[in-house]
DNA sequence: CGCGATTTGTGCACGCCTTCACAAGCGCCT
DNA sequence: AGGCGCTTGTGAAGGCGTGCACAAATCGCG
């Protein structure tokens, strides 16, 4: 159940290839985040930029962007800052976003209709290479030019179009047997956006994503918020915030 | 909004108003995949459930939980576990779930139609109750029950219908226009689905989802995955593990 | 050519979270 | 009634991540 880090002796590599360090979960999760700021800064005409700057375009401490960018090496100057473009040039590949991923998206529904014309992936360089879905009645559809095909083709297509990343969108009931139909074709990443526990083998990187779990969390705040303005001393941090329009 | 109803406020009778305990952020985080391990058992009939049981529910370690179930008081019982119908009320009542959530929705895109319909929003307490976007092609359009209308009229809407919780599923050039509109009307707790940062006054919550960033943390693994496989040393089968997250 | 302004990279301390290990409590069986 | 097994609740230790504060490095300018 927990995760070890720690590679195949990856230190010592005195060589070529990276052959990453142990990144911090914690750094990866921002990368991202990073990435698209950067991207950002770079349509906008930027050449350089410092921790400061992207920092605020990527809403996290200036300190915490530098330690993240120095756990993958130096690539900024001092005195001047980071160089947009290779910066960008440097996490995509730490993330390997050089290459481009094949993706297949099983479960059609609501939310896999949307998923699989969402432009933010193929911006991103992802690509929908495949849609599935068990119900014979969605067999054959054609969603944003790609035709739906059913469940069972999965293991040959996933072979076929070299298929490493499955993204889950059916209901919770059916999402453990097509998360193991994905692992028997080869897949090992999973997205998960059915509200459930995936068991996979421990290669296989299960994220998860439940969009009613945000919402509970937000209304847990509500809710503390609430109490907090009925009781005495209940002052809100951040004096940055002004309240208005709240009373009534 | 404000009426507060805390029917049965098991526990010390003697105070009234509970004042929330500083709950720890990561186990508020946890508190609704509780909730749905609990609900999934209540069906299946259990009526008392152990940690180590639910901790399997939910894809966590047994002492995680305790402590965190302990964070908001001991409903257990020594010896026998937990009382199903018990645990979640109480949970149900630390999330604030037991008073319905108005939410409403902006940008009725790819994305936005899709939770416009999503199920699992209904299914756990919240209902969305109004749609908007600015352009004026969808205005009107019916979805899912519901009028789309023109993000003009959000102030107006979010007073009559108590609107505390939006959610925004537009394009990300509009997000931050949109994230105004929604402290200007009230609301002090945003989903935001738009890829980039928002600025919001220091008493609204705010929580990011981006579908994106999800796959580029897989991407990472991928990569590093076939970087290790690459090296000597072969792939000790039992390794590595997986991991669920939510990004912050 | 040297100096100051600027910005990176990082050592260090602190706090949060996780995990272990075990005492305390509860029910059941004899 | 008493003991025994099971489970919760929690003290303590360790790890991870964050943020501060500052030394080191680089550039521009006089």
């Amino acid at each position: 159940m927990s995760q070890q880090r720690h590679g195949s002796t990856p230190g010592s590599g005195s060589g070529n290839v990276p052959a990453f360090p142990d990144l911090p979960e914690a750094t990866i999760a921002r990368l991202p985040e990073y990435l698209r700021a950067l991207h950002n800064l770079g349509e906008g005409g930027a050449d350089t930029i410092s921790s400061e700057g992207l920092a605020a375009a990527a809403g996290v401490n200036s300190a915490k962007l530098r330690k993240d960018l120095s756990h993958l090496g130096s690539y900024g100057t001092r005195g001047v800052g980071y160089d947009v473009a290779l910066l960008i040039e440097q996490i995509e590949y730490v993330l390997g976003l050089d290459q481009r991923r094949a993706v297949c998206l099983v479960g059609v529904g609501n939310l896999g209709h949307a998923l699989a014309g969402y432009d933010g992936f193929a911006s991103r360089g992802f690509k929908i290479v495949a849609l599935f879905d068990a119900d014979a009645a969605k067999v054959g559809e054609q969603i944003h030019g790609l035709t739906v095909r059913h469940i069972d083709e999965l293991g040959q297509v996933a072979v076929e179009e070299s298929i490493a990343i499955g993204v889950i969108a059916t209901p919770a009931g059916a999402a453990q047997a097509v998360a193991d139909e994905l692992v028997a074709a080869g897949v090992t990443s999973i997205l998960n956006f059915a509200p459930c526990v995936l068991s996979v083998p421990g290669n296989v990187d299960v994220r998860k994503v439940d969009l009613a779990i945000e919402l509970q969390i937000l209304s847990f705040h509500e809710h503390r918020k609430a109490t907090l303005t009925a009781l005495p001393g209940g002052r809100s941090a951040t004096g940055a915030g002004n309240q208005e329009a709240v009373g009534s």
